[in-house]
DNA sequence: ATAACTTTAGACCAGTGTGGTCAACTTTTA
DNA sequence: TAAAAGTTGACCACACTGGTCTAAAGTTAT
């Protein structure tokens, strides 16, 4: 919609949108202050009602922005032909941790639009919502080969807690890296670390 | 410190309590609103501020009046002699339950004030909070029988592997559960399926 | 050179909500 | 009955909000 922001340099809109995925994903919609975002991307609060007409319309920009950039960045590369759990979820984490370094602000924000829903949104911004929830759920319990599990126990179950122990400990993760520049991070021990424990669900888990 | 708060009717007391907790929880320090806590509370604003000077003495007592209930009601309870670490586990859980179900808003409260590291803070309340810190770190981790752990994989990634994936277990089950009354709840199929998510580890960490 | 147009900045607006105060009133105590 | 304690909510100065608008600067066309 907003026609004089894409004749913009790239450089100024990308400092724009990154400000206000920054504002947006760490205050949510009603906290997040307009001010707070031109000052950040060094502005004038003029130009940000220019580019986008409100507050409403620039955050819903935002979600479709990051939505596209979401489906080509990462779900399009996720290969569904992987049946083992374990491999998969190694593999999605890879690609997470991959567009977390390259849109950090983005992945935050996409992460708190995707966790509330929010009835006031226009129908096709609920409906794009909805879209990507299902994508994700998909990528994680599609053409699973639950064959792989122990015949001791439920496979349903030992694949729950799979996920959420992982996820678990990608937060941990993310504490212990909380505020280091991803760019100056050797990755490599972590991958390492990564991998151990999945051997250890792998070991435990499967047959 | 406040003197005619302590000589309130126990009820109006606990009125102005919950009422406190469940917005200071709910919307962290800065963002509660004494303006919220008095309507919910049912006092007029005044009294807020006859009783506890400002704010933050207000927060101030609202910790270690949580603090001092969690250590009589919770703390206490626990029985450190239990050496198998998912028994250990099932036993914290169930107490942590009872005290949600007992005292809801101060559960949440408790969580967001162990989660921050505030610098503004006076050095008694950090001082209490680091113990506390250490009283829940040691309640999962000390004194724990490695041996019932299976040679094949490394007791402290299993043990770390439990615990995140009963905590990601116990998120998922207060999602379903929000909103509902804990009083009008039947806990019982609960506890069943807490109990087959624990013997599935069982079965899968342990010799 | 100039007129027409687009882009920019930020002072400004009305509105909302904040933590905290205080004079007036009621209730309890002595 | 008088002093003391308890209680209320209108009120205060302040901070900050999303959004507007004027006036200036930059760009383009003639």
């Amino acid at each position: 919609m907003p026609k004089p922001f894409k004749n913009l340099t790239e450089e100024k809109q990308s400092r724009i949108i990154n400000a206000a995925l920054e504002e947006f994903g760490s205050q949510g919609y009603d906290q997040a202050s307009t001010n707070a975002i031109v000052k950040q991307a060094g502005i004038g609060k003029g130009m940000l009602f220019y580019y986008f007409n409100n507050k409403q319309e620039l955050y819903h920009y935002l979600i479709n922005y990051s939505f596209h950039k979401m489906k080509k960045q990462f779900i399009e590369k996720l290969n569904m032909e992987e049946r083992d759990f374990i491999k998969r979820f190694k593999q999605t984490s890879l690609l997470k941790m991959e567009f977390f370094s390259n849109h950090p602000h983005m992945f935050n924000f996409l992460g708190t639009v995707l966790l509330v829903a929010d009835d006031q949104m226009p129908e096709d911004i609920r409906r794009r919502i909805k879209e990507m929830r299902a994508v994700a759920y998909e990528s994680i319990y599609k053409n699973i080969d639950f064959s792989l599990f122990r015949d001791d126990v439920d496979a349903d179950k030992a694949l729950q807690l799979i996920q959420w122990s992982m996820e678990g400990y990608q937060q941990n993760l993310s504490a212990r890296l909380e505020g280091k520049k991803m760019t100056e991070i050797d990755l490599e021990p972590y991958l390492k670390e990564f991998d151990e424990y999945l051997n250890v669900l792998r070991t435990s888990f499967y047959k």
